[in-house]
DNA sequence: TATTGACCTTTACGCAGCGTAAAGGTGTAG
DNA sequence: CTACACCTTTACGCTGCGTAAAGGTCAATA
């Protein structure tokens, strides 16, 4: 049985286009192309474009691919266990993506009567928040925490009593340290009351608290570009000096 | 505070080219151009960069983001639940893919000893098997079967004596069908032996059988090019006819 | 036999969200 | 005055095709 590139297309449920593309880039060449310029297509083609739509319902690139169907040689286990790790990282990064998105809802289902300065400040707080959530999370499973969908929950279930507590701790913690930072001395009160207010913070969104937990997190403040930028917007060294006033509060060096 | 490009990016974690591009899609202009042409930003800029960047987080396309943020009327709490239902989507989908996989990863292992021929043989094989886990899958949730793990747990714990059983039931299946399609007649006993042959291969995959889903699935080798193709590949209208045979075998004509 | 209509061919632009030159002007420190 | 780090615009490249456009080929029909 030979085919042209519908005959094939149909067959395989592909089309004419894509036949032409995998031609082009090498994955899948006719058996021979006749007098008149035709692609043909034999059996060997239909079993191999099988194999190629195969890999690709896995999600695997066309250049990954290539490999596996033109040298039967190559490791099709180590790409495919390779390609499962991937998969994976993709999905708990889609699992924080929905917490987040349905954070935001919730948020916003609960604070209808904003104004629309009050909304986009709103947003911006939910940002460090979620981002907090994020990496809460990441820093749980550092740990060895595992009951990750705690947190989320928490959030989901906040009454408005909750909500406005947490964004008055925001507030607090917010002038407090910027009190704090004028001292420039991290081991100060005023920056031991900012540390003090930020565990109080977190622990409206975290199950558990833990000095290493929160340790990490005062890191990532530096660490992470985000959060710099968020605590430094109007004093820049703050996410530093939060840091360090963490690390105290704690008594983590790390 | 004012920002030029750099200084903007460096905060935000962001390249200059992104800025720029931002510009020109009109996502984020600067606040004003200097007198030697350069991009100014102000403080409402990075809020704005912020909200953008969140939303980005969030896996929402430039466009959506542009009406989000241009609009402040724009029904955000829509595109939020839209985006929430797209994600959820999107993880079902993973979630069958790293069923996939991890199946494609678990036979390769089982037959390490294979030829090359049969390796492909057998690619080939596991993709229908494949396509009756996902496509099964489907059935199930579709009559309200929720034990939707069972089946992969299923094929993961088969044996190698189940595994070459089940390849054995394959290509006895392979062959009476071809016998019975030349009978011209689904009802006629070869066609029913094919019928119940393609049942019992099915039990090795579904933790529970029922005639509805038999039925269903039937129906969709034929309502699926890539079913089609790999049952047609010898005689056109054989997965049409395996369809019949079964519809009668279950007495169901949906 | 001529024509029609369904096929086939190659070439090439477009898509998202930037990365990455290239070619040139600007600002400031030594 | 010269580096050198910054800024600008223009434009091609990446993936995996969709979608014309401009033109040959093949089988059936008038």
């Amino acid at each position: 049985m030979e085919y042209t590139v519908q005959k094939l297309g149909m067959l395989a449920g592909v089309s004419t286009r894509t036949l032409r593309y995998y031609d082009e880039i090498g994955i899948l060449k006719p058996a021979r192309i006749n007098s008149s310029g035709y692609r043909i297509y034999g059996q060997a083609e239909v079993d191999k474009l099988q194999q190629i739509l195969f890999y690709k319902e896995l999600g695997l690139h066309l250049d990954k691919i290539k490999d596996l169907v033109n040298s039967p040689s190559f490791n099709a286990a180590k790409a495919l266990s390779e390609h499962r790790e991937q998969l994976l990282d993709k999905r708990s990064q889609l699992d924080r993506l929905i917490a987040n998105v349905e954070m935001t809802i919730a948020s916003n289902e609960g604070r209808i009567t904003m104004t629309d300065k009050e909304k986009f400040e709103g947003f911006k707080q939910k940002m460090v928040e979620d981002n907090e959530q994020k990496y809460g999370k990441e820093i749980r499973k550092k740990y060895g925490d595992n009951a990750i969908n705690n947190s989320n929950q928490k959030v989901l279930n906040m009454t408005q009593e909750q909500h406005d507590e947490v964004t008055r701790l925001a507030e607090e913690l917010h002038s407090v340290l910027a009190e704090a930072y004028k001292t420039g001395d991290p081991s100060s009160d005023l920056a031991q009351k900012a540390a003090d207010l930020h565990k109080q913070w977190l622990t409206y969104y975290w199950s558990e608290y833990s000095k290493e937990a929160h340790a990490g997190l005062a890191q990532m403040y530096v660490d992470d570009k985000r959060f710099t930028a968020y605590y430094d917007k109007e004093q820049p060294g703050t996410a530093e000096f939060l840091r360090d006033a963490i690390h105290i509060f704690t008594g983590m060096k790390q």
